[in-house]
DNA sequence: CGCACTGTTTTGAA
DNA sequence: TTTCAAAACAGTGC
């Protein structure tokens, strides 16, 4: 499901809903999705208060009082869900955590990929890996065009593969990086040390716009992605190329193209985009 | 039925 | 050190 506007508009979500709840008991009906201690994952959080949620990249960070913090990745389909103390366990849910007001927090997850862990607060930038190595948040503010030139000035790798490399930038995924690659009308095999200075101010103008628009629509939802309220996100109506194979091009016409880069989908139109060699 | 595809990340090996 | 393919898993569509 989930890149960064996904998973902010789930933390928006669980904010409104949890926060300031007390877990009251904690049920793992698929361990395999706790990475840390299982027994203490389960007695650890009774008791505490839910205080905050936080957001890094596409990490969920729930801050308990005294302390602690569960990490969550969604990964692919990982969901939440809030529902009535004593309601049926959905077919994929895989943790649950039992409020102490009569409702029950679902973690719901169809492929299994998600995975959580909780540490002492403040362990989780030295601990997780994935979050450790974790490049900055595609804003204004932390995405500067000085680090982005020499990150990419240094690597020859393909800049699709390289804005998925979440040490790079935080947040990207498949649909997104096709999007921004199409707006900066860059080839996806473009090798990130050909592109010039201009086009890379460009790139990443595109991709603080375009995160931040996504957002404000509260995501994408291409298979299963609804935010904790069960809504879709609005922003599948705006994609200009992903999920748009074969379709004429908004820009030019010609009709787009679905080639893998780095194993993943990606749609490009081939006039817009040229490789540059 | 078999195979390819899917919004992600980690792992191990080259 | 850097980069890449396979694996983790379930569902859907051809």
């Amino acid at each position: 499901m989930p890149e960064l506007p996904e998973v902010e508009t789930v933390r928006r979500g669980l904010t409104n809903l949890v926060k300031g709840a007390i877990i009251r008991k904690v049920e793992v009906p698929y361990p395999k999705v706790v990475t840390s201690d299982l027994t203490e994952f389960k007695s650890d959080l009774v008791g505490r208060t839910i205080e905050k949620i936080d957001r890094r990249g596409k990490y969920l960070l729930f801050r308990f009082s005294n302390n602690l913090t569960m990490v969550s990745h969604l990964r692919m389909e990982g969901q939440y869900s809030v529902e009535p103390e004593g309601a049926p366990l959905r077919k994929h849910t895989e943790v649950v955590f039992h409020l102490e007001d009569e409702r029950q927090l679902f973690y719901n997850d169809t492929r299994r990929f998600g995975r959580m862990t909780l540490v002492k607060t403040g362990d989780e930038l030295v601990t997780v890996s994935g979050l450790k190595d974790l490049g900055p948040e595609p804003t204004e503010e932390d995405l500067k065009l000085s680090y982005l030139k020499e990150i990419f000035n240094r690597s020859h790798r393909m800049v699709k593969t390289f804005l998925l490399d979440q040490s790079n930038i935080a947040g990207l995924g498949n649909i997104y990086c096709d999007e921004v690659l199409w707006m900066s009308k860059i080839h996806p095999e473009t090798t990130t040390d050909k592109l010039s200075d201009r086009k890379l101010s460009e790139l990443r103008k595109n991709i603080i716009a375009e995160i931040n628009r996504a957002t404000a629509h509260h995501g994408t939802t291409v298979h299963s992605f609804s935010n904790i309220f069960g809504e879709t996100g609005q922003f599948q109506n705006e994609l200009q190329v992903y999920g748009r194979a074969k379709l004429p091009c908004l820009r030019c016409g010609t009709t787009l193209e679905k080639i893998k880069v780095g194993q993943r989908g990606t749609t490009f139109c081939p006039k817009c985009q040229v490789k540059k060699v």
